[in-house]
RNA sequence: CGCGGGGUAGAGCAGUAGGUAGCUCGUCGGGCUCAUAACCCGAAGGUCGCUGGUUCGAGUCCAGUCCCCGCUACCA
């Protein structure tokens, strides 16, 4: 069905503000190197293009609070990123940047264009100003009071306390983030794309047109958008790093980050296409080019509705035929985190699993978050190494080369007559191509990985039915011919494999004594023999080596200590707030109480719903300690309470009170009680 | 509250257009000994979150409901 002359695929552009991670592998890189090396094994034009983003906000912060430049910042991640591609494996034909000149030059033109042809809504109004930093104030450097339900440390955009969204300029008493100074309102223009206009179209194109062909979690995002309603979207920031703004009134401002990231993608092209002296243009503006986009779920907005709509107001591009998003990986049952450093960084696995980049690369493809979120443990990590790679695929590879090499000094032995088990064996191998096909181009990478060990457990059958070891004693001639099936299998796992293990297929060839010049995805089906007798094999080692528990537990030791870690530094003691009087004190009403009954609030995380005996009475309290403890753990637990605290509703259960809790150094809680038993419900507390 | 994804054997997942519930790992039993104590065969184990409906027939369609994850923090 593919009538592509050429491939154009992208791979998320990493943010430089810190080095690669699991999750990046799993969710993005791995599946996009395997999509590509398929393709280049199956002989076709493939651009795989990637690079590193280097602009906005959160760069400039941390270059500010280490007190470097922003160049420096991203030349240091850049460096340790593409390294890390280059370590694993990643095929990108081009790796590029955003602080390069061909990147300036090709956003700036892409603005331009739309700019020149009226794409663009141009917008004046008031905005948040922080004089003595100097600049406009994101949503999420303003803190204040939320004008809902008046928590003073509300963010510029939402609330976290009660949720709501709202505008910076809505808080009360706005501080600036940065400085702490009170922001003034200030008029500054941006240009919008307005992204309602493109509502019809992007309706049309990707909840119509690809209703079956897109991932569910994908299309279902879209429309979810969609049927919100699109709204016309900035993309011009105050901001001093960035692209300038190339047209006038653009002085001092950037063109906003996700409006040049994808972009990115472009101008890697252009700039992979000059050094191989290739015309770019094809790759991006002709219809018979596929252009895929590999991403992680929180891009899907910016691939799917804004980076296509900016392509169709250019008017020259192609829009991307396929937008397979992942879901998220998990580390251990926690969200991976780059500060709380709750994460297994490539170049520190690299340190400890040298020569292990496949192992790696297969345990995220076994378990990748291809539908929804997966975690990542490395129990299974070993799990899929010692059981899968180990015990099947290498296994199998040994007893092969071995076999070979005990028998005929390592010399492929011919063909014999085939029964009929020969014949269907290698009927069965001409199938995996094929089927692993199928596989790679729905983006189904981890169903791919398990067809191909199919593959090897097909020949492990093979030997176990046949017996070489056993006939060889009564009819060597038979023997000849099932070592041979048997190299074919090899073969074709050493072809195969290489899009999922390319390492271990480079190794599997040099044991084969094959390369990949001769023998191509199609060979594997087309071709009567893979291997031919005659052809002489390498003595070989091990493919795979066992992976211990001991190797395991320094790594779930190294997660502990940072866990460990995250919880002292996380411990700041609060300084003392100013002097309550004592009339102060005696307003509080605090009584020993004890939980009668606890229920989850429903369709929330943190709140209970709890009846407490305070002695007066058995009164309703909502309390946000779910998170901690289980109801029925808590019943019959004696409490603190706050019983003359203002009632108020949450979640429209009015609560009556509130339960004091101490936060404990592994960011749990626990009740503060009374230890004696003689303290009854209703005790006063002074 | 709303929206998106998910809820299928101990774990991780498939289940395409509705027709007797599958795969991998793990467990148990057996076989084999060429091979990194690896491999091969067999078995046990599921009321497909729950309730109701459509249908001759539903994991698969419809309605309702519960639970988990995300949509909010540096992060794919």
């Amino acid at each position: 069905m593919s009538t592509f002359n050429r491939y154009t695929i992208t791979a998320a552009l990493p943010y430089t503000n810190g080095p690669v991670h699991i999750g990046h592998l799993a969710g993005v890189y791995v599946p996009a190197d395997i999509y590509a090396r398929y393709l280049r094994l199956n002989g076709k034009d493939v651009a795989f293009i990637c690079g590193s983003d280097e602009h906005g906000v959160p760069i400039t912060l941390k270059a500010k609070k280490e007190g470097v430049t922003p160049q420096d910042i991203v030349d240091k991640y850049h460096a340790i990123i593409k390294n890390s591609f280059l370590d694993f494996g990643i095929t990108f034909d081009n790796y590029s940047r955003t602080t390069s000149k061909i990147h300036h030059e090709t956003a700036s033109e892409f603005f331009k264009t739309l700019y020149d042809n009226g794409k663009f809504i141009e917008e004046t109004n008031e905005q948040l100003y922080d004089a003595e930093a100097n600049q406009f104030l994101a949503d999420r450097f303003v803190v204040g009071t939320c004008p809902k339900c008046g928590n003073e440390e509300s963010y510029g955009d939402q609330c976290e306390s009660c949720g709501t969204s709202h505008n910076a300029t809505d808080l009360i008493n706005p501080k600036s983030a940065i400085t702490g100074n009170k922001p003034s309102l200030k008029a500054t223009t941006h240009w919008f794309l307005p992204l309602d206009q493109y509502q019809a179209f992007l309706q049309e194109w990707i909840v119509e047109g690809h209703k079956h062909d897109w991932k569910a979690n994908v299309l279902g995002q879209v429309k979810s958008w969609i049927d919100d309603g699109l709204r016309p979207r900035a993309v011009t920031r105050d901001l001093d790093w960035g692209i300038p703004v190339p047209v006038e009134g653009g002085d001092g401002k950037v063109l906003y980050v996700w409006f040049d990231a994808p972009i990115g993608y472009i101008s890697s092209t252009k700039e992979w296409a000059k050094n191989m002296g290739k015309d770019w243009e094809p790759y991006w503006k002709s219809d018979d080019t596929k252009l895929v986009h590999f991403i992680g779920k929180d891009n899907i907005v910016f691939h799917c509705i804004i980076f296509p709509a900016m392509l169709k107001a250019e008017g020259s591009y192609i829009l991307p035929e396929n937008v397979p998003a992942n879901e998220f990986l998990n580390l251990e049952g926690n969200k991976i985190s780059t500060s709380k450093n709750w994460a297994v960084w490539l170049h520190e696995y690299l340190e400890d699993f040298p020569g292990k980049q496949d192992v790696l690369r297969y345990a995220l493809t076994a378990s990748a978050p291809e539908t929804k979120d997966n975690d990542f443990t490395w129990k299974d990590f070993q799990a899929r190494n010692n059981n899968e790679l180990v015990a099947i695929f290498g296994n199998f590879i040994n007893r092969v080369v071995v076999l070979t090499n005990k028998y005929y000094n390592g010399v492929v032995p011919e063909q014999g007559e085939l029964t009929e088990v020969d014949t269907a064996t290698l009927e069965k191998l001409a199938e995996y191509p094929a089927i692993i096909s199928k596989s790679i181009e729905r983006y189904r990478f981890r169903e791919a990985s398990q067809e191909l060990m199919n593959l090897a457990r097909l020949g492990n059958k093979y030997l176990a039915d046949e017996e070489p070891w056993k006939q060889v004693k009564v009819d060597p001639k038979r023997v000849e011919t099932i070592m041979n099936i048997a190299l074919q299998i090899a073969a074709g796992l050493a072809v195969l494999s290489e899009p999922l293990l390319p390492f271990s297929s480079e190794k599997l060839k040099g044991f084969l004594n094959i390369s990949t010049a001769d023998l191509t995805w199609k060979t594997v089906t087309n071709q009567e023999t893979l291997i031919p007798g005659g052809h002489t094999i390498n003595k070989g080692g091990l493919l795979f080596a066992k992976i211990e528990d001991e190797e395991i537990q320094v790594q779930l030791d190294k997660l502990a200590a940072s866990k460990k870690l995250n919880e002292l530094a996380n411990k700041v003691i609060e300084p003392q707030k100013e002097t309550a009087t004592f009339e102060d004190f005696t307003k509080l009403d605090m009584r020993v109480g004890t939980i009668v009954e606890a229920a989850k609030m429903p369709k929330t995380k943190k709140l209970l719903i709890l009846k407490v005996n305070v002695g007066l009475d058995t009164r309703t309290i909502v309390s946000g300690i779910a998170e901690h403890f289980k109801p029925a753990d808590i019943i019959g637990q004696k409490v603190t309470v706050l019983i003359n605290l203002a009632p108020r509703k949450l979640r429209g259960v009015e609560s009556e009170g509130m339960i004091l809790m101490a936060d404990t150094a592994d960011g749990g809680l626990s009740f503060v009680a009374p230890t004696s038993e003689n303290c009854t419900n209703g005790e006063a507390i002074s």
